[in-house]
RNA sequence: GGGUGCUUAGCUCAGCUGGCGAGAGCGCCGCCCUUACAAGGCGGAGGUCACAGGUUCGAGUCCUGUAGCGCCCA
């Protein structure tokens, strides 16, 4: 392929069907390689094209292109195309992320096959290895991305691990760090005993679940019958320091201050009095576990309980756990449960459901922990994200969407952004003999770390970490850059609302700290892709579709126009392979369209419009008119990222107007110059404000349109307003002529007349209609196969015979029907219909006249049979009309 | 428990600031291979717009309440 020539087809190699798969890499590559793609900064105060740009949400390194991806990238791509038709500077900027936790599992895997862990390479050629993975088989769905026809700058690609990303990550954390916004301290977080590593809180997926409620009795240390508390984790009484009760209920009152044994351990505890507790659940006496349990821990800080963490990394219990030690936490749990039984302390067990906390990345059920990690101190930033939202410095869209986002932000606790593990944004804090910690922003040199006994935190970065300085970094931050100062703040960020806390909220919150402006003016949601049945695609289910796949069969424009149909703002998306199908059925709608205007054209070519110098028809006008109403409306879409809005819009002029009226109407005219510019400067203009949503097949259209242009259609002009075209005389009549044929037509299916038949037609009507029925004459009889026409103030000028009567807007039709049908045979068959129409209906009735059947039937085959006898009355009573008709 | 969304034709959904004589796609029924397209054309059947009140000349559209389903948070 020739990067400087389009792949332009000829008109006559247009196939009867329209193949994708032969079109769409061409295309693309050419579109690539022409560097179509690209944009070029301009800072200048000048700038002659506004700047316009989409981050990419950047996908896992690991990923592979999914559905919801399909969505989001169809989404984008159809903003981006549309923006750089309108001449705006649009980049849309692509990349990946390391993905700390999901990288490390697919090279921790195919370590273990060999029977090796990562321990055994140790760390630096773990790191070694996970890059040569990364060389090797990441980033896949950058290169299936472009199966779908995205437009990203490939050239501005970035990873997250890249060297200036790494410094920049280096750099705000310092800046944090010394801010006072980032620290290192010893709270409860939540552990993934999987990963064996800290996660934070918006990782953890609660779900109710199914588990044992239960009474356990700590006896007085006095001898005393103690009390009674319940517990669904009886495993974590091994770190239980106190019982505690509300203050005001008078059950427990003498019991507050007294001491407690703890079961199993015997160690004494006390009975502490807090409000915090509810004095509802269970018996109203809670067992305070600080070590493990979020509310106990903040019971534990206001008593000064002790904290005793029972767990090993990998949810063992320690040597904290005595007699326990070494048995996994739901081994434990039983084994606690039945020693408790034997002891005569299990006063009884219920059943209960829960909610329960997994790993949202490998679905562990992670426990609650002390444990020493680094955090982002939030709620300043929060605030200022918080007010960005409110002053409508950030939009979302839908609207309601920023309500549920600034109720989170108001409840946000310190975000634990230290991990476990080995491939990631390494910590740039280093600890020194006396475990005071340097938080530096160059590596120290090897004599300092020989001088001070240096040692570097070994843990990396949250990957969030990382990702919430994607729309400046990639633009080139810190430095400043052209492309930082033309292009941020971005415009829009397009993602499905389940990521607007993850990453939304933070590239927010640190943009606004960073560059003191918000990354985005605009959050556009859209829903999750779902089945045909409303449920969503998972891998459990069954239910998941690939959307490579999709492109295989439909190509990659019918896979994107059935997503972007159903991609109202903030609604989920059902998506079922028929859709699909529908969506292809389209395209080749357009294909086929295509074929026969160019082959109407003059040298198979497009006519540029100069509607001034030729004499436009009615249905000239009439096309004009709805293409600028089809225009405004799918406009009105793409402004406000409606896009399913502008896929109806366009679908329904494409289809329902251009095709199936205009084409019809200018078959007749070959040689008609008027026609010839309309046919062309409508299907030219459908083809532009189609084109974000199906750039392939309307790109390859376009080239046989205007070939050899050398021109690409993205690159083409955005279709401006016309209000010259706007002509409601034109539709009304074109509506009176349209009606006339739509009557008739129905007049035909109601006698069963062949195609060829030809009909007469005496018409009754008003002045208006007879100068508008006259006018779309040669359209009427062509379209609905009319021989002669006469006008007349009555049936009486047809010649007497039976006639029929058709109802039109302003007046009647009178169809003749002698000659036309055989009336004999109209009457003989309007007979025995009729006949079979009564006796089905007799026979109905009978049924429904039994009792017994009325009585013991479902109901639903009742009511069927109740309806069938008015289905049949209703034949009957018609042919009897007609039968009296036919005399 | 708090917040939020949905409930319109058999299925999946449109219906934006109240005027709708309620639409689309798929499915269904009938006729037709009419030289752009059978991945098509023409015609048709199918809905008390979840329910109950209210505001209004007028409500699928606004208000209140109820029910069911879903999502987020606790």
């Amino acid at each position: 392929m020739n990067a400087a020539s389009p792949p332009a087809p000829s008109p006559s190699s247009l196939s009867t069907s329209y193949q994708p798969s032969e079109v769409e890499q061409p295309l693309y590559d050419w579109w690539d390689d022409s560097g179509f793609f690209h944009a070029e900064p301009d800072d200048s105060a000048d700038a002659a094209h506004p700047p316009f740009c989409i981050m990419l949400p950047l996908p896992n390194v690991t990923g592979s292109l999914h559905m919801g991806h399909a969505l989001d990238h169809s989404v984008q791509d159809a903003i981006i195309r549309r923006a750089r038709m309108r001449g705006d500077n649009a980049l849309w900027q692509p990349g990946t992320d390391h993905a700390g936790i999901a990288t490390q599992n697919v090279v921790e895997r195919e370590l273990a096959k060999g029977d090796l862990t990562r321990h055994d390479l140790g760390r630096e050629a773990f790191v070694e290895r996970v890059w040569a993975w990364r060389e090797e088989s990441g980033e896949i769905i950058l290169r299936q991305m472009r199966r779908l026809g995205a437009s990203c700058d490939w050239q501005r690609s970035v990873f997250t691990l890249d060297q200036h990303y790494q410094d920049a990550v280096r750099k705000v954390f310092v800046r944090l760090y010394e801010q006072g916004l980032i620290y290192r301290g010893y709270r409860l977080i939540n552990w993934c005993p999987r990963d064996t590593s800290a996660i934070s809180d918006i990782e953890v997926d609660h779900s109710d679940e199914v588990g044992e409620l239960a009474f356990v009795r700590y006896p007085a240390a006095d001898g005393g019958d103690g009390v009674v508390v319940a517990t669904t984790r009886a495993e974590t009484m091994l770190g239980d320091t106190a019982v505690a009760v509300h203050p005001d209920d008078q059950r427990y009152t003498d019991l507050v201050g007294q001491t407690l044994v703890l079961p199993l351990l015997g160690r004494p505890i006390p009975v502490v009095a807090d409000s915090h507790v509810d004095p509802e659940f269970g018996t109203g006496a809670v067992k305070v576990t600080p070590a493990h349990d979020p509310n106990d821990y903040e019971i534990g800080q206001r008593h000064d309980l002790d904290a005793i963490d029972i767990l090993t990394n990998d949810a063992h219990i320690n040597a904290n756990g005595g007699p326990y030690e070494g048995l996994d936490r739901f081994e434990a749990r039983r084994k606690v449960k039945a020693d408790l039984e034997a002891a005569g302390l299990l006063v009884r067990v219920e059943e209960r459901t829960h909610p329960v906390g997994h790993c949202s990345r490998c679905g562990t059920v992670v426990e609650p922990r002390l444990s020493e990690q680094w955090f982002v101190r939030v709620a300043p930033l929060a605030e200022r994200a918080a007010q960005a939202v409110r002053d409508g410095r950030v939009a979302f869209l839908p609207e309601r969407n920023a309500k549920g986002f600034l109720n989170w932000l108001d409840n946000l606790h310190d975000w634990c952004i230290s991990r476990q593990l080995w491939w990631g944004h390494r910590i740039p804090a280093w600890y020194d003999r006396e475990d005071r910690i340097h938080v530096l922003a160059t590596d120290p040199s090897p004599a300092q770390v020989e001088a001070d006994g240096l040692r570097q935190d070994p843990d990396v970065l949250d990957t969030w970490f990382s990702a919430q300085l994607w729309p400046f970094v990639t633009l080139g931050w810190p430095r400043d850059t052209p492309e930082l100062r033309t292009w941020y703040p971005t415009s829009v960020l397009v993602t499905g609302y389940d990521i607007n806390t993850f990453w939304v909220s933070r590239m927010l919150m640190i943009g606004l700290h960073i560059l003191g402006e918000v990354p985005f003016h605009a959050v556009l949601n859209h829903g999750l892709v779902r089945d045909r049945h409303g449920k969503k695609m998972s891998k459990s289910f069954g239910n998941v579709i690939d959307p490579l796949g999709l492109i295989d069969r439909y190509g990659a424009d019918a896979l994107r126009f059935s997503l972007l149909r159903g991609a109202t703002p903030g609604q989920d998306a059902p998506l079922a392979e028929e859709w699909v199908e529908g969506a292809r059925r389209f395209a080749n709608k357009l294909w086929n369209a295509a074929r026969f205007v160019l082959g109407r054209l003059p040298d198979g070519k497009g006519v540029p419009a100069a509607f001034d110098e030729v004499a436009l028809q009615i249905e000239d006008r009439w096309l004009l008119s709805r293409l600028e109403t089809a225009r405004a409306a799918a406009e009105e879409g793409y402004a406000s990222y409606d896009l399913a809005r502008a896929a109806r819009a366009l679908y329904h002029f494409a289809w329902d107007e251009y095709c199936d009226w205009y084409l019809e109407l200018a078959k007749p005219r070959e040689g008609d110059r008027a026609a010839a510019m309309v046919l062309t400067y409508g299907l030219d203009n459908l083809l532009r404000l189609l084109h974000p949503l199906m750039p392939f097949v309307t790109e390859q259209i376009w080239q046989a349109l205007w070939q050899p242009s050398g021109d690409s259609l993205m690159c083409a002009a955005w279709p401006s307003p016309q209000p010259g075209h706007h002509d409601p005389d034109a539709e009304a009549a074109f509506d009176a002529v349209a009606d006339v044929v739509t009557e008739l037509r129905k007049f035909r299916a109601d006698h069963g007349l062949a195609p060829s038949a030809r009909i007469d037609v005496v018409a009754a009507v008003s002045d208006l209609q007879r100068q508008r029925t006259a006018e779309g004459l040669d359209g009427i009889r062509r379209l609905a196969g009319v021989a002669s026409w006469i006008f007349a103030e009555d049936a009486n000028q047809a010649d007497g015979g039976p006639v029929g009567k058709v109802v039109v807007a302003g007046g009647e039709l009178y169809v003749p029907l002698a000659g036309l049908v055989d009336l004999d045979e109209e009457r003989e068959r309007l007979r025995r219909e009729l006949a079979r129409a009564v006796s089905e209906s007799q026979r109905a009735q009978r049924k429904l006249s039994n009792s017994g059947f009325v009585a013991k039937a479902p109901e639903a085959v009742v009511e069927a049979e109740r309806s069938k006898v008015a289905e049949w009355e209703a034949a009957v009573a018609k042919m009897t009309a007609q039968l009296a008709a036919l005399g």
